[in-house]
RNA sequence: GGGCUCGUAGUGAAGUGGCCUAUCACGUCUCCCUGUCACGGAGAAGAUCGCCGGUUCGAAUCCGGUCGAGCCCGCCA
């Protein structure tokens, strides 16, 4: 009864909650979690909710409706019965299978639930952040929270789906390392049999060392950052996706990236349909992505909204929801490349402009308000990779096995990094990053409060 | 690291010096209900108002401390 497929017969498979419109008539075994019950005495409904959805249960005979009253949300049952099409008066049109329901003539209890520590039952879940994360397994099976995880997958399989198409290799690389730093952040340090390693900060090193091996290289990988910072749009452990491309310049890397970006986000707004309405999301702005420096975004800021910040070295949490505002509303895109910012404030393998060395090949895509990309045209010869690590203070020594990549042949190269749970809170308009990540860690979670 | 705000039944909220013996909704329990779909109806249980101390005739409410939480700024490959 547990197989969907292979050499059973009809009657001993499980079917799921989606199969049953086209098996009107039939008899089905059903088996998944008690959402709801709405008991009548003589008469009782439930709804089940398996991988596919919810579908309503009927219990008729005055046994079965006695079973049914006393089901506890989130008992695992199994039911047999008969699928049904709804007389009119009866159809529900807000749920996708609102139009059947299964008249069951059996039911078992496979796993009894406890009473539940909060209501499961509304259109929305309405829990404190810590209560929604203190209880993250039991809070997931609620619809409208796991739909938030679907959407994920979807941004994820449209990742995977621009790799392919640019014909990129997948690597997977370590999490532990000997550097401490590559940039500015803090690191988490690790007790190695008693040599001291760091959590990565990114997959950069790793996957750049890749470049001459496969040319072009995609990784979906996890980074560490150790910042004293709690915001809505920060975690310590995040999930990113990455490319990195030899024989490539800044303009072409602009042009790759925007397309990824487009293709990817595309592709899991076709497939999150139904999702992003019921969270009432508008759809993405795709029109042609506009791409302005640094300078000029701070221009346009001071033009638009009358603050001065064209002295600033980086762009502030307001200034990305001003430029991205100004830009919807000029050009009717939901995205924003903001190229060009100072040398000094990225990493060390960034490429400085040759025209204006101060400011450097960068780039960041900005999606409603946030930064979802950050990425660059890289240094790739040798002499001034190593000028760039001492400048920062950094000891080449440390960067042996990375230089050694760059000593014996690196083309021209560049890439870039998406991060995913800021893509998911975006696309789904969610007020906290926390509520985009399964399990997420910050400084005062690991799994519980500490 | 700095600032602001908030801790009240299992959950989410109201109450901000006396009307509080603390209100509401959901959930839970008992009973009724053959068409509900966030079912409905009748009833019941469930809170020493985060904790410690203070002010006051009187504190959920004001003050101090403490613990916890949320948000903003800073920091942030």
């Amino acid at each position: 009864m547990y197989y969907e497929s292979g050499n059973m017969n009809q009657e001993t498979k499980r079917a799921l909650a989606a199969d049953c419109l086209e098996r009107i008539g039939q008899e089905v075994t059903l088996a998944g979690w008690v959402q709801t019950v709405r008991a009548h005495g003589k008469i009782a409904f439930f709804d089940l909710r398996d991988r596919s959805g919810s579908i309503q249960i009927v219990g008729v005979s005055e046994d079965l409706a006695k079973v049914v009253t006393n089901l506890n949300q989130q008992d695992v049952v199994e039911v047999k019965g008969t699928v049904k099409k709804r007389k009119d008066a009866f159809v529900n049109p807000h749920t996708p299978f609102g139009s059947i329901e299964i008249a069951a003539f059996s039911l078992a209890i496979l796993s009894k639930a406890e009473t539940m520590p909060f209501d499961m039952a509304g259109k929305e879940l309405v829990l404190e952040l810590p209560t929604l994360l203190d209880h993250r397994s039991l809070s997931l099976r609620h619809p409208k929270v796991s739909a938030i995880f679907s959407v994920q997958a979807s941004i994820l399989e449209g990742f995977r789906k621009m790799a392919e198409k640019f014909n990129c290799t997948e690597i997977v690389v370590p999490t532990i390392a000997n550097i401490a730093t590559e940039g500015g952040a803090e690191v988490f340090p690790v007790d190695y049999y008693g040599h001291k390693a760091y959590l990565t900060q990114s997959p950069q090193l790793y996957k750049q060392m890749m470049v001459p091996i496969f040319e072009r290289v995609w990784t979906i990988a996890k980074a560490y950052r150790a910042e004293s910072s709690v915001t809505t749009r920060h975690l310590a452990e995040t999930t990113q996706l990455d490319f990195e491309i030899g024989f490539i310049n800044f303009e072409g890397l602009l042009d790759m990236f925007e397309e990824v970006a487009v293709g990817m986000l595309k592709h899991a707004e076709n497939a999150s349909k139904a999702i992003l309405r019921s969270f009432n999301i508008p759809p993405i702005g795709f029109e042609k992505i506009p791409r302005f420096t640094l300078s000029q975004a701070q221009v346009i800021i001071f033009k638009a909204y009358k603050r001065d910040v064209r002295s600033q070295k980086d762009l502030s949490p307001q200034d990305e929801i001003d430029i991205c505002a100004w830009v919807r509303k000029e050009y009717g895109s939901d995205l924003v490349t903001i190229t060009h910012f100072p040398t000094k404030k990225r990493a060390f393998y960034t490429m400085p402009d040759p025209k204006n060395p101060e400011f450097s090949l960068s780039y960041d895509v900005l999606f409603r308000g946030v930064e979802i990309l950050s990425g660059s045209q890289r240094i790739h010869e040798y002499d001034k990779l190593v000028a760039a690590i001492k400048t920062r203070g950094l000891d080449p020594k440390a960067f042996d096995m990375y230089l050694m990549a760059f000593r014996y042949g690196m083309p021209p190269e560049g890439g870039f990094s998406f991060g995913l749970e800021r893509i998911t809170m975006k696309m789904l308009g969610l007020p906290n990053i926390r509520q985009a990540s399964l399990f997420p860690r910050d400084m005062e979670r690991v799994d519980e409060r500490l």
